[in-house]
DNA sequence: TTGACAACTTACTTACTAGTAAGTAAAATT
DNA sequence: AATTTTACTTACTAGTAAGTAAGTTGTCAA
């Protein structure tokens, strides 16, 4: 699963196959199809071990008294980490853009996770705003979509563009929230 | 090229193959490998038609001459035309998500797309901030930077979440924009 | 000690992939 | 009118994809 979730990060999922996880682990393809029987089973726990890693961290306490702040930093050293990880994207963004040639139950397992994370990043940025150490116009979820899909986006431009550009997509967030007009 | 260009923003490069596009046109797998070489050279060809129609685009006196806040409007309207479109894509988003699983010469291809896709945003938002009407912390090209990996990532997250996340992200941003804190 | 099960390997199938070589019919060029 | 070129088709290759059936080995419990 580990080698399934970097490959992919790296590669997306119809670009990797069995073979590329089996060599590179040592076993042989009907090794992996012991494990999980279908591409699509094995991208789908991949993805559900990844909701609960993240659903684990935020109800951790360690994550949930920080401040707004801080949760938002720890939010975007998420992607930073990933960008450091051999320019990994993000899951959602990865499957998204070949959303419509990948299985089924995997598109819903990927909008599962997507609305997981709008969803406790509208929450930090309402009571990061409520609190008043956040500042933006509309909606917190308007907010939230705005700069989750410029995080999936910001990895996948580091690709071609280099890391500088994603940092300086994180610097104008952290700008444009924090810094009054 | 056209059906290459929608397949690749709907299924992605390692999504279609030559047997996709043949079957679609009435025509012989080897009757696309005749204009078209390889694979390789068939993506490059439809991102450099691509790169070709934005420079026309930016350079004809039809957008060249609109106000700042009409040329931003423009540009979203190519992202909301193409959400619109069957739920496509960009190119740029597409490609650099199976970054590291399509041909080098391609890879360089999508770099330059992207850079003068970045490019133009970049100056229309340092025109429109010089005039007034845009305002925003940092540096242009960081704003830039956000907007483009937004709608890109939005494109995507729409996918999954639907239309109406994409409009609510576009409108966040001209309110970011355009409002006032 | 035997039996059962987990975790494989071996060996395979079917389907599809990009790509090619040789031939053909019609259109354009000389 | 003869020749060349364009745009294919037919028929193929070599490689890879996911997936499977049957057999093997080591571990552990009764």
């Amino acid at each position: 699963m580990n080698m399934a979730e970097a490959l992919l990060q790296d590669k997306g999922f119809n670009g990797f196959s069995y073979a590329h996880i089996a060599s590179e682990l040592g076993v042989k393809n009907a090794a992996i199809h012991y494990h999980f029987p279908t591409k699509e089973a094995l991208g789908i726990a991949v993805v559900k071990r990844y909701r609960d890693r993240f659903q684990l961290w935020i109800n951790n306490s360690r994550i949930k008294n920080l401040s707004p702040e801080k949760k938002l930093d720890w939010f975007f050293s998420i992607y930073t980490d990933m960008r450091a990880d051999k320019g990994k994207v993000c899951l959602v963004g990865s499957m998204e853009a070949e959303f419509n040639s990948i299985p089924d139950l995997l598109q819903i397992e990927v909008e599962s996770l997507h609305t997981e994370l709008l969803a406790w990043l509208q929450a930090t940025l309402k009571d990061g705003r409520d609190l008043g150490v956040f500042h933006f116009n509309g909606e917190p979820a308007s907010k939230a979509a705005l700069i989750l899909s410029s995080l999936q986006g910001a990895l996948q431009m580091a690709r071609a563009l280099g890391t500088s550009k994603f940092h300086a997509v994180v610097q104008q967030h952290k700008q444009d929230l924090l810094v009054l007009a």
